[in-house]
DNA sequence: CTATATCCGACTAAAGTGATCGCAGATAAA
DNA sequence: TTTATCTGCGATCACTTTAGTCGGATATAG
């Protein structure tokens, strides 16, 4: 919703800060502030400091998918955790039936959120 | 893997209870065994009684999907709560911008889901 | 018919994850 | 210089998942 939100402020050149999309949606300031935070950090939204100041899309609508948003705030997109190369922990590796069909899976979802973008949902909603 | 494992015993008419399955996987018995009880209850194997009882599975592994096995063990597939008729008390859903664009996405991964069987999990371990 | 091996379901405890809140500091505009 | 905003760390709380326990039901093997 919040990106959804900077996209659509964009289209009138308005920068928004974090009080006013809290307010906007009924959402606690402090867990907004931190997803904001995450976003910026990936390089999807600019944050600008200062009176006055806010946040604004780093990059056009349409050239920002769900799945980076995703990546952003929630990590890399696993399924399950056997597929880092650091955490080979997995008692069940050697036996296991289902990691290659997940994987498949997985890479299904991730193609999904990445071919949609935010110009999309900003245009569904 | 368990449904797997069921399912390639079923080829020598084999019936398997929850201690092999445990042992086989390192999975304790107690978590095996509560998922099984929810797949049965899902109607996706047939649970058997007494000395040499354990599960089979109840229909063909091409006619179970892995949507199915979701739904069995996790409930109903949503990525939020808002789609339940009965809990709509989420304070963002008059401004929701979201909403429908999640839908679409909810309902992609469900028919990913339900288009993928358990013979083809069987096929790609 | 009896004993046994298995499934079933409720309950409780422990661990992990995410949400929420608070605060000191950095940054830049007015 | 003051003020409004973002930044980043840590603490706390709630919820979910995982795990373990136990008494009971069920059906087969002998």
């Amino acid at each position: 919703m919040a990106i959804s939100h900077i996209a659509y402020c964009k289209d009138d050149t308005k920068i928004v800060n974090t009080k006013r999309i809290a307010e906007e949606y009924s959402i606690p300031v402090e867990l907004l502030a931190k997803i904001l935070q995450k976003m910026a950090k990936g390089g999807l939204i600019t944050s600008l400091n200062g009176p006055k100041g806010g946040y604004v899309l780093a990059r056009l609508p349409r050239d920002i998918t769900v799945g980076e948003v995703v990546k952003a705030i929630e990590g890399p997109i696993e399924l399950v955790d056997c597929y880092r190369g650091d955490e080979t922990d997995c008692q069940q590796l050697r036996k296991c039936s289902v990691r290659r069909p997940i994987r498949k899976i997985q890479d299904s979802i991730t193609r999904l959120l990445d071919s949609m973008t935010i110009e999309e949902i900003t245009r569904l909603s």
